[in-house]
DNA sequence: TAGTGGTCTAGACCACCAA
DNA sequence: TGGTGGTCTAGACCACTAC
């Protein structure tokens, strides 16, 4: 049946365009009719070149594009496969919730990765967003968050020494944490945006580099307004899904 | 100044890691350091390869990763530029606001580079979301949505023909024809997700295939429940943020 | 050790753009 | 027309993985 995906006839049927797009739609289709299904290897590259006609280089190009968007999934030393169908996380965006609490609820096993756990001097968009006078320090955490053992999104949280002063004292869930001590956000602002993922963030979260990413930047706050987490997280495009419901204008805040 | 940049020097110090990651940084860090501005143009890549002494596809390699993540520009037969720097967009998650009148209250121009206007057969995520009969048709609307001439998204929506059947008679803000039929949804729901974006929409946004993109698909609302509209947005993720105030949970629908 | 993906090279032709 | 990016080739060496 790889035959018939890398079959040397049907190329360059003047129109079609570049020959490397054309390989890797004959694949994308391949893997969306089913003929390839996830944890299937595909030959190596030196073979697909022979099959098809192509260059080797070619054939590395067709295949970069489908690494990328998710579809396959290359190990260096062992081959080229497949990826593997990642289950997609859905998270309402209207209440605020921790990672763990939201996990535990749907019965997934939640652990982290601790990247950084210490006190530090705040960049500046940390002082800016948690109101730090000069000179003041901070919390930082820093993990890569998975479920049942998949890697689902990088965290990197700030928070003021007056709320925090022990990083170590966290070791599951933050908002636990800081319950605890009667310092657990009621409010929070969330910023949203899509970026391609860097080399190091991608390899954290086991994706190609270049994959998209949700960035997501957090500030919570105090019932009387005092900001405690400047939290900035990066999930995995592929694997989450955020709902938010959305309302009119105008009739907010007016409950007498 | 490129003499710096490109010069053949401090390359292959030991452990630096491949030469087309070296060659990127130090672009990167021109660009970011502000010795490279928005607008200037790179040398050829033929030249590029000639004062580094790399070759040139190992230049491509370098450039290619620069201009996924936006950094830089590629126009074939003119030459490599520094991106210009865009403008961003924040949006109100929260809020069901159109478009149109979002960016008008922003005091932006809004203008739409129309795809496709007309009476389809729906697609099964179409027939689910709307809750079609079977047989039922819908109303197409597909448009690059621009502000001030720079596409910012791309919009497609379906809406059942009992609501909207003339597509045609929409050729600027959807919401306001819906009004006018007093077909405005008052609630929505949102599903949103990262992607990297395919080479048909990149084009239409005019970004390098493979750049992150942000994925929202809404279903739109009546008062009386029934959905009115379904549709799904791609925008630019270097364009766009979206924000969103959270609350904590279990206060909701329990007033008496 | 044999096979895999990862990097790199030198050289070629094409399609497009600007003068 | 001359220069630019876009595609493609054949061949080489390296680093890692599995056996």
């Amino acid at each position: 049946m790889m035959d018939a995906i890398f079959s040397p006839d049907g190329f360059d049927a003047t129109g079609a365009g570049p020959l490397y797009l054309q390989l890797q739609r004959r694949i994308a289709d391949a893997v969306a009719a089913g003929r390839l299904s996830p944890g299937d290897s595909l030959p190596p590259e030196r073979d697909m070149a022979a099959m098809t006609g192509l260059s080797r280089v070619t054939i590395r190009k067709a295949v970069e594009g489908l690494v990328t968007q998710g579809h396959l999934v290359q190990k260096r030393g062992s081959g080229t496969f497949v990826a593997p169908r990642v289950e997609r996380m859905e998270q309402a965006l209207s209440l605020l919730t921790s990672f763990t609490e939201d996990m535990a609820r749907r019965g997934k096993s939640v652990d982290s990765l601790w990247l950084s756990r210490r006190i530090d001097g705040p960049a500046p968009e940390e002082v800016m967003g948690l109101g730090l006078r000069a000179g003041e320090r901070i919390a930082r955490l820093e993990r890569v968050r998975r479920s049942d053992g998949v890697p689902l999104a990088i965290e990197r949280a700030a928070l003021p020494l007056s709320v925090l002063d022990a990083p170590e004292a966290v070791t599951g869930s933050l908002y636990a944490v800081l319950q605890a001590r009667g310092m657990r956000p009621v409010r929070a602002v969330q910023r949203i945006t899509a970026a391609n993922l860097g080399e190091r963030d991608a390899d954290l979260l086991g994706v190609a580099p270049g994959a998209a990413g949700l960035k997501i930047e957090r500030i919570g706050y105090l019932a009387n307004g005092r900001a405690v987490e400047f939290t900035r997280s990066i999930y995995r495009g592929d694997a989450y899904d955020f709902a938010v419901e959305l309302k009119i204008a105008d009739n907010e805040g007016t409950m007498p």
